[in-house]
Parts: structure tokens; sequence; C-alpha cells
DNA sequence: ATTTTAGTCGCAAACGCTTGCACTAAAATT
DNA sequence: AATTTTAGTGCAAGCGTTTGCGACTAAAAT
């Protein structure tokens, strides 16, 4: 890249006015007579003119720029979420940095430390757990952070998320309802924010309510080949339900049991908390809870802007409704 | 953002050097003394100090950061090749900006002009079609472009994909094989790069070689219910063969069509050009091509690196291998 | 006729860093 | 012993903006 080929110096000189105006035509400041605009806007657009907008990063101390930390990006979950997040930083005019602190070439410090050395405006966070050198790092350049599909114990961010204990508390119901009386509960991480604090709380407070034994819980289910290999162990241990967090490896569940002659549902019913297209894909139809991901990105993503801009925000922890939606992975009678 | 609380000049001062002695340690200068350097350090470790991004771009005309153009979010196949991308991308110290040009908030023109705007040092583009506009706009600032996924005709930009052409040759071969004549051909968008200069191009190019009669192709197949919705056209269009771009669509298909009794893959073949988690989990298992998606996009990035640093490259379009992956959807005998 | 007020605009100091150039002292070469 | 090279460091001019302050003008208020 060599010297930027025009700028707001050339725009100054060729109209006649001082940079200073140029700059406030340019933010549209109204301290400007009109005719003084319309003769700045004339030069500009024969110039060609495009504001450096690392200059003005440096020069105003804002970017618009956000940071989305996202836990993996090969998972259908993030696309409708991000998704969400993307058309309301588009119609705010935030550009969006991708980070994944999935691979572990970079800790996950490392990757926020580098966000905020670039001076993001704000972060919105998609992992499940967030380390103490990562809160830090936020607290140290108050940079405002929204959790967007995810709850912190602590109160220290805004956050945006459906209510999972009572999800889940809608997927027993039902499962009883349709006699099951073995439940189980298949998690990716257990000490990710949403299992810890709500899913494993709301399952245990489930099965003690009714009386239903020990609890069952498989962990590193997120695979369709995890799913697919769980079906052993659900059969040995009797289970004749199970909420699978994610939908791929339900998926897995439901197509290796099919296959070991299991009739779904009336045997065994399964129900998951993400509903992606998978979901509509596999035979039978997989009933799952349908969280809101667009509205929960859209939502997470103008919290950020009110944050941003330092404005009042009437709640900081927003909990979208869910549905259930009927597949025949279950009953519905 | 108030003022930054510690700076470069603040390391100096403590550390009893010049400003510019602080950046060459901080760049890994060769040019300081070890004992200097040491010193330095110490005092930037116990002042935290962490250099500003932002002013380092303005003074560098080197942003670290690169940009990453895709048509839609909700697409699988982008988040695999996303993921190549930015495994490259971390391990040479580069940041991802993500921008969506499928919504029509903002024209893909300002898109691009916006990314252009914050310095990106480079950009991969995985849209399926460029504007006129576009290219302008790109050409105007010399950012090395990469085409992730796609090839253009035009040979203006760096580009890495299969070869698609071949790869269609392949399925076609494989239905004529199995018996079927009635080939059809099921697209996004007719006008796309790869559709319009390779995919209908080989698909015509087969049907002339075999004298198989008129070509079947149905556009705007995307959606799992725009296949769905398909197989009554195919049904009474008599084919018997389909490649489907997608995968999506491509379940949507199969799921109708056995609804409607029609025998897979025995009376009807079905094969796909991506190759996501959908394909495993619709039954029958989908044949499909499988597209390096990963690879595609850690060599693409690696390539525009290349290109930042002004380096030769060997080939400006790579085209890595694709295989078939067979399922139950052909006789494969 | 004088003082306020409001509307426009320019000056110039930031913003936090990189880097070409100059300089010094020590090492290497004659 | 005189000269040239080299390594290590500082100086200060950028990079392209924004923005507080003040100057100026013309209209409004006194």
């Amino acid at each position: 890249m060599q010297k930027q080929e025009v700028t707001i110096y050339d725009v100054a000189r060729e109209a006649g006015v001082s940079m200073a105006t140029v700059s406030r035509v340019v933010n549209g400041n109204t301290n400007v007579r009109e005719e003084t605009r319309q003769k700045v806007s004339a030069v500009i657009e024969r110039l060609h003119y495009q504001p450096n907008a690392v200059a003005q990063g440096l020069a105003s101390k804002k970017t618009t720029t956000v940071g989305l930390i996202v836990a993996g990006l090969t998972n259908l979950h993030f696309t409708e979420l991000a998704k969400g997040i993307d058309d309301i930083a588009a119609m705010y005019k935030y550009n969006i940095i991708l980070s994944s602190v999935e691979n572990n070439l970079l800790s996950e410090e490392k990757v926020i430390q580098g966000l905020l050395n670039k001076q993001v405006d704000g972060v919105i966070y998609m992992s499940n757990r967030m380390s103490d050198k990562a809160r830090e790092a936020f607290a140290r350049t108050n940079t405002p952070v929204v959790l967007a599909g995810t709850v912190d114990e602590t109160n220290e961010f805004g956050s945006v998320s459906i209510d999972y204990k009572a999800a889940e508390k809608d997927v027993f119901d039902l499962f009883y309802k349709d006699g099951k009386r073995k439940l189980a509960l298949a998690v990716g991480d257990k000490d990710a924010f949403v299992n810890k604090g709500n899913r494993i709380v709301s399952y245990q407070e489930f099965l003690q309510d009714h009386n239903l034994g020990p609890a069952n819980i498989y962990e590193h289910i997120v695979s369709y080949e995890d799913g697919y290999e769980l079906a052993d162990r659900l059969v040995r241990d009797h289970i004749d339900g199970i909420m699978v967090s994610r939908d791929l490896p339900a998926a897995g569940v439901i197509n290796a049991l099919t296959e070991k002659g299991v009739k779904i549902p009336e045997e065994f019913e399964v129900i998951s908390a993400s509903s992606t297209n998978i979901a509509k894909v596999v035979r039978p139809h997989l009933t799952t809870i349908q969280q809101p991901l667009y509205d929960i990105g859209a939502v997470a993503m103008r919290m950020l802007t009110k944050l941003m801009n330092k404005e009042e925000l009437n709640e900081k922890h927003v909990s979208l409704g869910h549905t259930v939606r009927y597949g025949q992975t279950t009953l519905n009678k």
C-alpha cells in the first residue's frame, strides 16, 4: 500500500476550505452552510475521495468495529446467530471482526487482547465459558460486552438468550407426559455456562421432583458420530427419553437407534435444544426446542450498540421466548 | 473510550529510551542491544503495555486485517471454508472482517468500499459473482484479492477451488454407467461464476457427447423446501438422475421422492456437489462430490498472505482434488 | 448606536505509532 | 595509527483524521 491517493487535505485545497470543514461535511455535522456543503460534496465526488477509517479511528477513538467471539465456526448454531448479528451491525454501520477461540493456536486471552488492541468498540461473546484473564482484559479497557446465546453467573455482562431452565422443564415434562421415566441428558461441556448453571440444574430438579432415580448425564456429545456411538450406551442404560443439546448428535442417536430396531418415538423419545436444518432432514423428524437464534443475535447486537453509545439499558439480561417444535421423535399425544 | 491508559511514550520514559527503541522491541527489530531489549520488555510487562493497532496501522499502512466477503452466512459450505481461512489467518496473525453481501441493506459496492476504507491488507472473496463497481474499487486501491471456492472468467484475481468441470463429468459418468439417461441439473443462480462457466457448460457437453436429448436445468434450488418441492417436477419430467449443487436441497429431493414411493437409487439417483453434515444425516445417505473445503479456505488464505507480502506466486489459480463420496443414492455397482 | 447572539469556518494540537536519517562509539580493516 | 564499517540509539517528521477554541460576520436585541 503506497501513500493514500486522495486525502482530506486534497479535498480541502480543491474546494478552497479547511480540512476541518471537509471533515464536518463528511461526518454530517450541521455547522456548515448548505452552499459550502454542496461545494465540498462535489469535490469529494469528483476526486473519488474516501475517508481513511484508520485515521478516523485514531483521531476519534472509535473504530465502528465490533469483535465477535465464537467457540467454533463449524456449527450451524453459529451461522444463524451470526446472521442476526450481522444484519443489525450492518444497519448501524459496524463491521465485524470474527474471532474463533476454538483453535488452540492462540489462547483465548491472546485472541481477545488482539481484538482490544484493534480498538474494537464492543464485543459480542458467543463462547460458552470465559477465562479470568479474558475478564480482566475486558475490564481493563472497559469495552462493552454482550453475551449472545449464553448467560454468565457473574452479572458483569449484558446477555441475550432464552430461559434455558424453563425450556429444559418443557422438554422433561413432555417426556414424562408420554410415559417416559428413564430420562437422560447429553451435553457437550459440563462446565459451559449453559450447562452448569441451567441445563444440569434443571434436569436434576426435575428428577428430584418426580422421584426419578439417579441422573444420566452424558458429556462430550458434540459430533454426529458422538451421537451415533452414544446409542449403545443408551440401550445398555435402559434410557427411554433423552435431551441432546445439539441436533447434529441427536440425529446420530436417531439413526443409530433406528438401525438397532428401536422404535422411535414409541420406545424412545429424543428432543434437541437446537433446531437447525439438520432437524428437518433426519427421519423421523426431530422434535426440538426452537430457539429464536436470529433474534438472539439481532437483539444482542442492538444491545451492544446501546452500550457503545452509553445509552441506558432497560434490562441487562433479556430472555426471548422459545417454543417446542413437534417432530416425530416424540409421541405428541 | 477515553485516552489510552499507557502508550509507547510512557514505556519509553520509564525505560529511559526513545519511542523508536520501544517500537523496535515491540516489532522484534533486531537492531537493539540484548540488554536494552530486556530492559524495555520488563517495563512493557510491568505497565501492561499493549500497542494500539489503529495507530500502528496508520503509521505503517498495514492493518494485519483481511476482509472476508461471503454471499450468505447461513450456509454450511461457508463455515467449513471459513474454518480453513480462519486457521491460516490466525497462524499469520491476521484478523478477519466478516462481510456478508446477501442482505440488500448495503450494496456489494458499499460493503467492499467500507472494507477498503478500513484499509484491509487483502480480501478473500467467496461470493459467486462480482459487480463491475466492485472490480473497480479493488483495482483503484490495488488490494490483493483471492477467490475461494469460485473462479472468475477474467484472469484478474487469484483463485482456489476444485476443477468443477471435471467433477461434473465424474457425476454424469456415474449416472450414465448406472443406466440413467434422463439427467438433470439443479443450481442456485445460473449466472454464478461456477454455474455459468463450469457446471452448465460441462452438463451440456455431456448431453451432447452422449446424445441425451434436451437439457433439464432447474434454477433457484437453494433451500430444503426448494428441493422438496422440486420433486414433483422431476417426476413429471421423468428425470432419473440429478445433480444438485447443495446437499440441503438434495436432502429435500430425497425425502420428497421417498415419500412418493420412488425407489432411490434403483429408479432415481441423486448426487450433490457439496458435502456437509446434511449428507450423512439424510437417509439414504447422499452420494456427494467431496470438495476439500477446509483446504480450499486454507490455501486461499495462504495465497493471500503471499500476495500481501508481494511474494511471487507459482500459480495464480490452484485447483485441488475432489473425490466422490459414495452413499446410497447411487447404485455404485 | 451599541451590545448580544448565532451561525460559519479556520487554526493547530492532538491521536499513538513507524521509520528514514543522523549520530556516536566500538570494532574491523587497512 | 588512521580510516572505514557496523551496531545501537535518538530525533523528528510523518500517517490522515477529529475537534476544542476562537475569530469573524451579519443579524437580532437592547
